[in-house]
DNA sequence: ACAAAAGTGTTGTGGCTACACCCATGT
DNA sequence: ACATGGGTGTAGCCACAACACTTTTGT
C-alpha cells in the first residue's frame, strides 16, 4: 500500500495546527459533572477551559485525546469518543487552531484529586459551568445534547458508575442526563426488562436505613445492545 | 478577544495536512446511489474514491466540504455534515493526512452530468460500491450507517427528493435506507400522521396509469421537528 | 414509633403490526 | 377488459404512562 517512500508527497499544501479538547464528564451518584481547568499558557492564561493538546505528528486524533485525559487523570481504558471538530478560522486568537473535541466518561471517584489538583482542575455540575475560552461552552453544550441522545439508545451508565450501584443511582443518573425526574416503577421496570443487569446480594446502605440491592452490569447482555440500539425513552 | 497580534502565538507545535472527504448521496426516484470519482493525483491515481481536497488555512472544514462540493456539482445551498475524523498516522500513503469525512444528500438531476463527467465521476448504487482508496470504504460504511440512524429519529427525505413527489417515492427512499420492504399502509399513515407535509392538487402519471398524488414538505413543521426528534420506526 | 428510602402491580390508552380489497386510468 | 400501481380500514396486541401503598431498618 505504501506508493511511495518519499513521505512529501503532496507539496505546497497548506498545514495547520490541530488540537484535541477533552469534555470529561463524571458522576458522583448525585450529580453530573464536568471536569474544567484553569488555562495555564497564553492567550486566555488563567480562564477556565476544558483540557486539551495540540496533536502530534504521531498519534491519532483518538490516541492523542486518551494520553490527554490519562495524562490527568492517570485512567487508561476510559470511555472516549470523537464528538466533532471546531474549525472556524478565527476561533483561537493566538492562532488558526482546528480542535477536534472528545468526550469521555469516567467514575469521579477511581482517580486521586491530587493530579486533579496539580493541574488546577475542578469538578463543575454540568447546570454550573463557569465561563469558558473560545467556543468551548458551545463544545460542552454539544457534548450534553449528545449523551442525552445517546442515553436514549444505548446504555450509558457503564462508564459513570462504579462496579457495583443500585438502581436509585442508575436512575439519578439518567435524571442528570435527561435533566428530569423519572417515575421510579417505571424506570426499574423498564432497565431490568432489557436484562442487562445482575443482581447481587449485597446491599447499599448509604442511601437508606432499609438499603438498596447493589446489581452489576451484565457485559455480554450490554455489548450486544450497544451494538444494536433500542429505544429507551422515560 | 483578540488578544495577541502576533498569529503565531504556538510556537513549535507540529502542523499536520487536512483534507475533507465528501460522501455524496444521490437518490433517482428508485435507487440511493454514491458519486465516485476516478482519482487524479499521485499516489493512487487512477483508483476509485471520494472526492476531497485539502482544507486551505482560512476556510472552515464545513467550508472547504461545501467548495468540494459545489466545485464539482455546481450546486450551492446543499445539505451537509460533518461524520468523522479519520486519522490513523499510516492512512494516506503519501504523507500523514487527517481527513474530516462530510456527507451530503442532493438531488440528482439537480445538475448536469456534464461537470460530473469533466471529473470523471460517477454514480453507483450503495450496494455496487467498488474498491476504494485508503480508508474510503469505511467512511461509505460509517456515513450509510449514519443516515440510516438519522432517518430513524428525522426527517431525512427532504435534501433527496424534488420540491413535490408523491408518497411511494418516499417510501421507496426509505425503503432504499433501511435496504427492506416497508408496508404501504402503515408508512403512508405514518409519515401523514406528523403533519409535515401537505397534498397538492397534482398528481404524477410516470410511476402509473392512475398517478399519484404530488406531496411537498412543510418546511415549518418540518424544522420543528428536525430539532425536537421524533422515533420512525417502520 | 417514626422517618426515610426501597420496592412492588394494575389498569387504561394509544400506537404499532399485520393483513386484503377497491379505485382510477392508459392501453 | 385488463393490467398496473395508488389508495384505504380494522382488529389484536403490546408497551407505556399514571398512579399509592407496604416494607425495612436505623435512630
Amino acid at each position: 500500500m505504501q506508493l511511495l517512500n518519499n513521505k512529501k508527497a503532496y507539496k505546497n499544501q497548506a498545514k495547520i495546527l490541530i488540537a484535541v479538547d477533552c469534555i470529561i464528564f463524571g458522576f458522583d451518584s448525585e450529580e453530573l459533572k464536568l471536569l474544567l481547568f484553569k488555562r495555564k499558557v497564553a492567550p486566555l492564561k488563567g480562564s477556565w477551559s476544558l483540557i486539551g493538546a495540540f496533536v502530534d505528528e504521531n498519534l491519532s486524533l483518538n490516541n492523542a485525546a486518551k494520553q490527554v485525559v490519562s495524562n490527568l487523570t492517570g485512567l487508561n481504558n476510559i470511555f472516549l469518543e470523537e464528538l466533532q471538530t471546531y474549525s472556524d478560522v478565527d476561533r483561537d486568537p493566538g492562532e488558526r487552531v482546528i480542535s477536534v473535541a472528545h468526550y469521555s466518561l469516567i467514575r469521579i471517584n477511581d482517580f486521586d484529586l491530587d493530579s486533579v489538583e496539580k493541574y488546577d482542575a475542578r469538578w463543575f455540575k454540568i447546570d454550573e459551568i463557569p465561563e469558558l475560552i473560545i467556543d468551548h461552552k458551545q463544545m460542552v453544550d454539544d457534548a450534553i445534547l449528545k449523551i442525552r441522545k445517546k442515553a436514549r439508545y444505548q446504555p450509558i451508565g457503564f462508564e459513570l458508575l462504579p462496579e457495583k450501584f443500585t438502581i436509585p443511582h442508575l436512575q439519578i443518573l439518567y435524571e442528570c442526563i435527561y435533566q428530569k425526574k423519572l417515575d421510579d416503577r417505571n424506570f426499574r421496570k423498564k432497565i431490568l426488562s432489557f436484562n442487562i443487569l445482575t443482581k447481587t446480594d449485597e446491599k447499599d446502605k448509604s442511601g437508606s436505613k432499609k438499603g438498596a440491592f447493589l446489581y452489576k452490569f451484565n457485559k455480554e447482555k450490554f455489548t450486544s445492545f450497544i451494538s444494536k440500539g433500542y429505544n429507551f425513552e422515560l
